[in-house]
DNA sequence: CACCTTCGATAAGCAACGCTGATGGGCGCG
DNA sequence: CGCGCCCATCAGCGTTGCTTATCGAAGGTG
């Protein structure tokens, strides 16, 4: 199970081809399937049906573990040789798009910062893998519960904040007058479908076991003033931390009292932060 | 980053010498000697001083990741294996001692059952290494929350259990009378620290911003009965779920009503049960 | 203080591994 | 039906990685 091995295997998988993954990698065709036929004799199985090319079902088990593998392997080097490498001069942030709160944009340094916006899930991998020095993570938990990511790699996380969650309902809606809401009341109602933006639909189903908060309009983008027009449009409802959530014309926002739900931004990073994400961290955290 | 070269990088860290190491993995000294060389100039760094052998910042960070990296390896070589030999005769499950309840009890089969109690952290390894089939664990959450496993590998979890969770009281004790009890009251109380036996104390303290829930007398055993009785004689509070805190002599069970936390016990299963494990799977999740 | 033992580094030799290039066979497609 | 693409196999060769052998340094002992 050389890791070799494995990424000629992934990418076999992901081209269905042996001479494409070969052209890709650089190897001849021949050592790529040599590769895989080593795979195959090692774990005593057939990983891949040739033509047509694809997996049997122990290749897809193997593909389950292979991505996060190489993840891990990739982000272990680059953690190490970070360490060796002098600090970077720049630095830059990895963050979800309702992560940025005007507390975490005083921190920044003046210039030389590099946002990049990024799913929830990519932001570990991202500052794992020093495509970032540090990642910013928002999401809904119970106060003081750290939020749940994909453990690519031994990362620190620290909570920035936490926010009251709340529902953005069209002002003509008839719940619009409550002062709180129980998210158990809507169960049955239409809501937006978010995932980019940070809604997570899914997650909220689970919890209700499986059951309720029916989509309504999906938006794919990850603009929250567009999210929060699209709920004050009728078009869904929506959860949003209060700052977001106030002042959308045409919607009201009503404080949701039921679970009691935060919305919470986490800071991540990698072992030691150095110089410019070192002084960020500390002015997050307020060590200053 | 060979994994070979992991391995002897781990082992070496492991017993301080070069020469150990190498008999430990049937190697040469020479071939240790050359896998350190070669991993120090891959990452570029030196990873462990001579003379006393001990690991260097870097090597401290590599060591970090080493250990889940082989783990998972192992585990994913296990996995894929799993899935091609014949499903094994007998049943072997892990679980946590407080997991097995009259329910999971009931769903095993009458014979060929290996049970293995382990901390919480290993089962997931366990089970995702081939040790056990199944595995049971238990923890406080949420009501409807999932537990948080150390992700070794794609393991598929299910809830087979929730049960309301009380905390156990001396007869005596100013409290006992209660119908119901709210953590933040008991955050300046002594409480018994039993991390074998499933009172993660430190994750209470945790959510409570660090502070409170001082620890009396350490109980290192992982025996319910032991601590419901330490518990009865006032060494110290506990929280236990309804079913094991009941019926304690000398000792009443109240209630936790805020925050709402329940004792959930899952069932973790790799890929695909097969023969007896599968068997069991269904019952637990009355699927018969 | 000198000797000896132990430990890690290094050099040389050799076997095995892993890649390339060439060739063969099987399936799909025209 | 036959051509062509694609994967498997084989031979050849360079490189890697292990072992054996030897050295230098450090620590322990009489």
């Amino acid at each position: 199970m050389d890791p070799h091995l494995l990424r000629t295997y992934v990418t076999v998988a992901r081209v269905a081809s042996f001479s494409e993954a070969a052209r890709e990698l650089g190897y001849t065709q021949s050592a790529v399937s040599q590769h895989i036929a080593a795979l195959e004799q090692d774990l005593g199985a057939p990983l891949l049906t040739r033509r047509p090319v694809a997996p049997t079902a122990a290749g897809e088990r193997l593909l389950e573990h292979a991505g996060p593998l190489l993840l891990r392997l990739d982000a272990a080097r680059a953690d190490v040789v970070r360490m060796v490498g002098a600090p970077e001069h720049g630095l830059t942030l990895a963050a979800t798009p309702m992560a940025l709160g005007s507390r975490t944009l005083a921190a920044l340094p003046a210039a030389g910062v590099t946002l990049r916006v990024l799913a929830r899930e990519e932001i570990p991998a991202a500052v794992a893998q020093g495509g970032a020095e540090l990642g910013l993570v928002d999401g809904l938990t119970a106060p003081n519960d750290p939020l749940r990511h994909p453990d690519v790699a031994p990362l620190t996380t620290y909570g920035v904040g936490e926010e009251p969650v709340c529902v953005l309902l069209p002002e003509t809606h008839p719940l619009a007058r409550r002062d709180g809401l129980r998210l158990a009341d809507l169960v049955d109602a239409r809501w937006l479908d978010a995932p980019d933006a940070g809604l997570p639909l899914a997650q909220l189903r689970r919890a209700n076991g499986g059951e309720g908060f029916r989509p309504a309009l999906r938006y794919e983008g990850a603009d929250v003033r567009t999210l929060a027009a699209l709920a004050a449009a009728g078009h869904g409802l929506t959860l949003l931390p209060r700052a977001a959530a106030t002042g959308v014309p045409g919607a009201v926002a009503v404080p949701l009292v039921a679970p009691r739900l935060v919305h919470r931004t986490e800071l991540v990073h990698s072992g030691s932060p150095r110089g410019a994400a070192a002084a960020v961290v500390d002015r997050l955290l307020e060590r200053v």
